[in-house]
RNA sequence: UGCCCGAUGGUGUAACUGGCAACACGUCUGUUUUUGGUACAGAAGAGUCCAGGUUCGAGCCCUGGUCGGGCAACCA
């Protein structure tokens, strides 16, 4: 086991850590965070770096802050720093210190001043606009704007004012003082401050000057003590920035370093937050947690495991390539999990009438099933059998071919854990919609009898419930949310057009085992030949629904598409 | 017409830092099976973006290209 763990090779962030420690960083020195903007919720994404950060923490036990990057109050709420909480802890993350940038915003005015005073920082008086055209672009150097020259003194006292909230938004705004023609430019004289008349979900109205995040986030690192601080690579361009922040306030402590890996992205879904914030504004969705949204709440809802986002994390690795990494990698990882870990049941999701011909009318008995014969210790339950049942509709081919698993007229089929029958007749509607299915079955054939008959090879297994011994259930079966790999990935391709219609059905006449009478939201199961089904949130005794994780692996559907 | 990243089977990640490209997912075959699941066995699929160079030897180093991504919010 440890060997396996030994064996793996180390990512090139594990590698540059490995490195530091070996020049002049002892382990006592390492420390991490995962510092989230409070702006919406968690995604599969940001598993990623927080798996990246905390899996370090553990590795070399050391500590690891879970900091909000809280400096827009307009954007940012409680009830997203209670969702990732919440998140964090259900993915098992154990944070050391619970960590606001709003903490420092006290210390960050102080070290501004002294940039003032040091001619590393001036208050800038124009309009965004005309300081947008100074900054040039990418391939044009920018030009020093009127104020850039003002005094430390005029700089101070216009801080001051700004800070004590003379000033309408928008008016005035500090600025570092860098090079207005430098190559990258983030170091065209950044924004430092703006003034912000907004009430801030910790300080409240003690501020209305609120630091950008490139002043914010290097500082927050430097006064915690974080040795690495990991992000993704559109921050690799401020690193010279966030280096240039620290050299002006860095003492004789422990220097933090910014790396860059790459961002996690699934086929089949988007990962923006602002997007998947407009699915949910504009009702797309059914909220952050909508098991179609690739959110850590929408997830779990849907079924799956924290150990199973764990497992996909590590499986798809770190480096600084762009991924787009299969969503058949997710569904392997759930599979391989609920595999060994859920019950079997039966369900039938769209029930058609069986009735059994020459079985004793009024007539039960119980049959007894493994609950997971993948585990052992899983136990048993028992099932009623009866004259008539219920199967899968779709399970049922009048005039079924020999080598597909089905029943037909004429074609004999086994029923899960019960005897093998054989298709006699249908009953059809005006309309010839098949209504019922009668059958005969073989008396001697009971499963598990260990009579000849029962051990008869017989081409197709169904599953099925007894009509009269079942529970009502809606079953929500989930596909992808979108109809294309990257719906992100066309910029004239507005990303809405491109939601998969059917991406939910809602199934209302499902009939479940009695078994699942007191079902408990978050059990999950595995309903027999269809995959793995998690119990919805609002489901309750008086209505019981469940949530579709994922199919079972299944090549017959494959080839008949 | 600038700066910064990156480039290895379909996808993702490796390759002991220069020694005949491996693992996972996916795909395909077969065996077992009272789940068309699982398990097991096996196969196909890249010669590492291109061109030079260094070297006995290059996916790893050097040079020059090509392609992809990022950078001009009082967002993070």
């Amino acid at each position: 086991m440890e060997n396996v763990e030994e064996k793996k090779p180390l990512n090139f962030i594990e590698q540059i850590v490995e490195e530091d420690l070996k020049a002049d960083y002892s382990t006592d020195k390492l420390k991490f965070r995962f510092p989230p903007e409070p702006n919406g919720y968690l995604h599969i994404g940001h598993a990623k770096a927080f798996c990246l950060n905390f899996g370090l923490g553990e590795r070399y036990n050391a500590p690891v802050n879970l900091r909000f990057d809280d400096t827009n109050p307009s954007k940012e709420e409680q009830e997203y720093v209670d969702a990732i909480k919440h998140d964090l802890s259900w993915m098992g993350m154990k944070w050391e210190e619970e960590c606001y940038s709003s903490d420092y915003f006290q210390q960050l005015y102080d070290w501004a001043v002294l940039l003032i005073e040091k001619g590393k920082a001036y208050v800038d008086s124009q309009s965004s606009e005309d300081m947008a055209t100074q900054k040039g672009t990418p391939t044009k150097p920018g030009v020093n704007g009127p104020f850039r020259d003002r005094t430390v003194e005029e700089n101070l006292d216009l801080f001051t004012k700004m800070k004590q909230g003379e000033f309408k938004e928008g008016e005035h705004i500090l600025r570092a003082k860098i090079d207005m023609t430098h190559a990258n430019m983030l170091m065209r004289d950044p924004i430092m401050y703006r003034v912000m008349h907004k009430s801030h979900h910790r300080t409240g109205d003690d501020w209305c000057i609120y630091p950008m995040y490139d002043w914010t986030h290097g500082e927050s690192d430097y006064i915690e003590q974080i040795s690495h601080s990991l992000c993704s690579l559109e921050f690799k361009p401020h690193r010279e920035l966030y280096d240039w922040f620290l050299d002006q306030v860095h003492d004789e402590k422990l220097r933090p370093k910014q790396r860059e890996f790459s961002r996690l992205n699934l086929t089949y879904t988007i990962m923006s937050k602002r997007k998947l914030m407009q699915l949910v504004e504009e009702n797309l969705v059914n909220g952050w947690d909508d098991p179609r949204m690739p959110t850590l709440s929408g997830l779990r809802r849907r079924g799956y495991t924290a150990n199973a986002i764990r497992k996909f994390i590590d499986t798809a690795g770190v480096s600084k390539r762009d991924q787009m990494i299969d969503v058949a990698l997710l569904e392997s990882c759930i599979r391989t999990d609920l595999n060994k870990s859920t019950n079997r049941i039966m369900a039938v999701l769209d029930p058609i009438k069986l009735v059994i011909t020459n079985y004793p009318e009024g007539e039960t008995e119980i049959v007894v099933a493994d609950n997971n014969p993948e585990d052992e210790n899983a136990g048993q339950r028992e099932m009623v059998f009866s004259r008539e049942l219920y199967i899968e509709r779709n399970d049922f081919l009048e005039e079924c071919p020999r080598k597909v698993f089905k029943l037909g007229i004429g074609k004999e089929v086994r029923l899960k854990h019960g005897y093998i029958i054989n298709g006699e007749e249908v009953v059809k509607d005006a309309d010839g919609n098949v209504v019922e299915v009668r059958c005969t079955y073989d008396p001697k054939s009971k499963s598990g009898s260990g009579s000849e008959e029962s051990k008869r090879k017989v081409k197709g297994t169904l599953h099925w419930v007894s009509a009269s011994h079942n529970v009502s259930a809606h079953v929500n079966v989930y596909d992808r949310l979108f109809t294309e790999e990257n719906p992100d990935g066309d910029k004239e391709v507005d990303f809405k057009t491109l939601i998969n219609e059917d991406s939910l059905s809602v199934l209302s006449n499902c009939k479940v085992e009695l078994a699942l009478k007191e079902a408990k939201p978050q059990e999950r199961y595995q309903f027999q030949r269809l995959g793995y089904f998690c119990v919805d949130d609002d489901s309750t005794s008086e209505q019981l629904i469940f949530n579709r994780t994922v199919t079972l692996k299944d090549f017959w559907a494959k080839k008949t598409k």
